[in-house]
DNA sequence: CTTGAAAATCAAACCGTTTCAATGACAGTT
DNA sequence: AACTGTCATTGAAACGGTTTGATTTTCAAG
């Protein structure tokens, strides 16, 4: 049960090693029958030569990046990718995708195998939520391994592209409020998500910068899967009266909004004639909803090439660089789900 | 410009490349001063070791398998990967994924990719249009590289798991014409998509099977990008009287009927009271739909989880395995968009 | 100081391929 | 028969790390 090697090819065929790797990369130097016959010897042994191997004698050929997104079905995160991709391909770099959904170990996985497989570098949207375990990083950090993160993870000195999260939900309560709204709530993500934190903070701010007061009871905790949001929203609705419905909500992101939307249908609420709903991410799917929905468009294609191009920047540099960190703003779309009543 | 070797760095260091090792590998035995001036060199030498002469030597420790699909954005696609990772995670693989976004080179390039970085095996949803370019599949039969396919692919014989597509419309259409519909048409996919035709002939069959006759103005070429569907939609609709309109259309997929429901909202007629829409492969954004979407179920974790299981198991073997075909049944999932009508 | 065990470091072998100069075999030429 | 040239094949070195048993260093105790 022991590993089969070229040698073992190359004894049972009656050859040199160097004759049978002739025959696996296709060179013409070996006669027909020769060749035929370390085929079949190759079939027999089930010979499957380690490319491990072959990258040490010849160095690296090939280019590559890797991506660690935390959920490999939401499109805000594989628009990121194919952001990465157009910069990191127009490099002759390929991309290749990994996802930790939300899983510690399998971030920390990853960025083992990456360095192990000699990808040259990688962009990660880290999980930063729950006991900060970044003891992978540090060892990235160590080998001189290129990486760019997607998200500030606290203790951690490195390449940051990230979104201006704070700013973006204090712009879509700005203009509900400039709209004339005075009952505004945010249905907020899942509770340990740092985003989550991060637009409740920005909610309450922009409540902190205007005229009207703020309380708790404008947050509501709706989660983000699909089920559990639109469980919620109904509840939410149910349990209080049509006259202390909120004439707005401000929602965690499009895949929530999305539910909540489809709750409201159920209820008879009319969207945005009695309640204005704004999302956040502005995923592609967000854009071809039947009933539009206005939305905090984070530039997901520019997040991703904006830090393919800071890791090949780092990969191809002989030096070690000084770390970048850029943060990109977002921008409202305004789309017919929200309504300016004092208009 | 050459690149730093951990001989490089041990001789800067003045140590020999065996403690290099111990302190990249965070072993105990190296004194705190040693260990830290060690470090000192490798960042300045900005030193990276080579995972792939690590690799060599140990042997392979870690256990992965790549997925190439067609489209990172559509979440059929994604959903499969899904499965994939589901079923080789319980079996202690790690999961990468690639997109060759339809373009036969960059097929070629993950292939060889994946077996110059020793990923254990792949599954493959294989770019099947025009001039079938498929040495790089012989290639990988010729190295025993484990891989199954998404479809099946002219002049290859290899695992493949598949959907019975034809099957699937014939259902969904069989489904219309026994609820009555006799004005039924097909909104085809991009002209040079296998699905497209095999969907065509699917549609072509079901006919012939009923006592309804069929005529080439049933198939309409519609494509599946959003802004092309759209648009060809309302072109369809504008340019014929409202007594001419189908009663029930069936889609190429469900990403296109999206947009057909967007642009028939658009010219305001009534779905499903007016026409009946069908769509295809059940996207999870299919599900949580407003205006909800009765579609053919193709089963996109089954099918990861199958091409996964297929894979594993040659990858176990010592022995070359005999191909496997599975073929996969769809489930017509009824919706509120289609339209019983002699109820 | 010595001494000796423990700790730290070294040098060489090793992993599985590819490469390439050297060799062998053989047909054609003189 | 000797020579030349061509083609197929060989065998050893090389790639860049890790491992391991041997060797040196360190340092506390005598």
């Amino acid at each position: 049960m022991k590993k089969i090697t070229i040698e073992d090819v190359a004894k049972r065929a009656g050859v040199s090693k160097g004759t049978v790797s002739a025959v696996i990369n296709a060179k013409t130097s070996v006669r027909p029958v020769t060749r035929d016959h370390i085929l079949e010897i190759m079939k027999e042994l089930n010979f499957r030569p380690r490319g491990v191997a072959r990258n040490l004698k010849n160095g690296q050929r090939d280019k590559s990046v890797g991506v660690i997104i935390k959920d490999l079905n939401y499109p805000f995160y594989t628009a990121i990718a194919t952001g990465v991709k157009e910069y990191a391909n127009s490099k002759g770099y390929s991309v290749i995708i990994t996802s930790s959904e939300n899983d510690h170990e399998r971030e920390r996985l990853f960025t083992h195998l990456f360095s192990a497989k000699d990808i040259k570098g990688a962009i990660i949207a880290p999980i930063v939520e729950g006991a900060a375990e970044i003891e992978h990083l540090f060892r990235l950090k160590m080998i001189n391994y290129p990486f760019v993160l997607l998200e500030d993870v606290k203790g951690i000195q490195a390449n940051v592209v990230a979104v201006n999260n704070l700013k973006a939900i204090k712009k879509a309560v700005k203009y509900l409020i400039d709209g004339g709204h005075t009952k505004i709530v945010h249905f907020a993500g899942p509770p340990n998500s740092s985003h989550t934190q991060e637009r409740i903070e920005g909610f309450r701010h922009a409540f902190s910068e205007s005229t009207l007061g703020f309380n708790e009871n404008m947050i509501v905790s709706i989660g983000s899967r699909h089920e559990e949001s639109y469980g919620k929203t109904l509840e939410y609705f149910k349990n209080r009266a049509r006259e202390d419905y909120p004439t707005a909500i401000v929602c965690f992101n499009d895949q929530q909004a999305l539910a909540v939307m489809t709750a409201m249908q159920e209820l008879g609420i009319r969207v945005p004639d009695e309640v204005s709903i704004i999302g956040n991410d502005d995923i592609s799917y967000a854009a071809i909803y039947p009933v539009p929905l206005p939305t905090i468009r984070a530039p997901q294609i520019e997040i991703g090439k904006e830090a393919a191009e800071i890791l090949i920047r780092n990969i191809e540099s002989s030096t070690l660089l000084p770390n970048e960190r850029v943060v990109l703003e977002t921008e409202f779309i305004v789309r017919k789900s929200s309504k300016v009543l004092n208009s």
